[in-house]
DNA sequence: TTCGCTTTTTGCCAAATGACAAACGATTTC
DNA sequence: GAAATCGTTTGTCATTTGGCAAAAAGCGAA
């Protein structure tokens, strides 16, 4: 829970009991590997915080095929940010690639927590902003590169998981082949 | 500035009195085409929404060759939101491609506004992030396809775009060379 | 250890895309 | 109207990447 104090604090200040209000809603939350956390087709209702572990986002594209759309490590939210605020289906699943250790909140509580504590509803809003943002940051630049050099970015924004997950998660999140990637690393090292 | 009232009525409810106070703070703004809206390497300091023409968000890489991230056209917000929120140094231009019309506010009044107006800041909050996943979604496709099918999905999420902007825009949105988009063309009409 | 399963690497060839240059077309300028 | 300019298309060839299949490596269970 200290970590995720931490974390939130990054994004403007509360005060001792403001934080004990969060800490006592936020409960901690094991995933094993290959376990989701939300799924396509169902509304999500939990916004995490990854203590431990690698989580990442995927879905099937009209050919089938699993995409991997981001993966995301320690110390960031985990949350599907559409699906959560808007009480819609979700398209995506959020898996866990690693077993997980979270802090996790429940919608109610969560809601629960925007209508009493001031300024809280700011901060969560930065902290929204910001990694939607960073997801479009990350995104973004892999259009216009060639898979070398996707990988090399790749390895640059995700220092702590190329060795962690699976080839074929990172192949699809980069658009590449399994093979491609393969031999990518390869000749890289 | 009625559009941008329907615009903003999407995203929660407000009064007349409040609708006016916020009419009143905006202002209609002419880009001629290749104006900037906003520069990289400043700080951003006003919020657009675009009545009439194209715009696009663009940068250069470490080549220096010049790649268009988004474009954005009518009925949609333009801001180059970190900039604009943290008041931290933008990497992006926002451009002008065609002439346009925009309806337009300072940054003073945009803040007066949210300090005004009980539930604007919800409301803004909402067209932010609807507008950042919008990106995401739009953007992230796009990596796991070939060159024909992202030209198909930018004319299916663009459909006003493709004839009013330079094929090198275009091309460099997809990640692909003009020569490229220009066969890809030939072969799908 | 050995077997069975999954993941990763490799080989071979085909297809897609890039690089570069030239041609073409439309538009503007003088 | 000729020349210059800018954007787009086309040609040629090299390079990258994909598709497919087999081999190798890693890993857990019996």
């Amino acid at each position: 829970m200290k970590e995720f104090v931490e974390y939130i604090l990054q994004f403007g200040n509360l005060n001792k009991q403001q934080i004990d209000l969060i800490s006592k809603k936020g409960f901690e939350l094991i995933l094993h590997k290959d376990d989701y956390f939300s799924q396509a087709g169902k509304i999500a209702r939990q916004v995490g915080f990854i203590l431990e572990g690698i989580t990442r986002v995927c879905y099937y594209n009209n050919k089938g095929e699993e995409i991997t759309k981001y993966f995301i490590d320690e110390n960031n939210l985990v949350v599907d940010i559409e699906s959560f605020e808007n009480e819609i289906c979700s398209s995506a699943y959020v898996q866990a690639v690693t077993d997980c250790r979270l802090i996790c909140f429940e919608k109610k509580d969560w809601q629960e927590l925007l209508d009493t504590i001031i300024g809280w509803d700011t901060i969560v809003h930065k902290m929204i902003a910001k990694a939607l943002i960073q997801k479009v940051e990350r995104r973004s630049p892999l259009v216009s590169e060639d898979a070398t050099e996707r990988y090399m970015k790749f390895l640059k924004i995700y220092p702590n998981v190329a060795n962690r997950v699976p080839l074929a998660y990172i192949a699809s999140y980069l658009g590449i082949t399994q093979s491609s990637l393969s031999r990518i690393r390869k000749n890289i090292r």
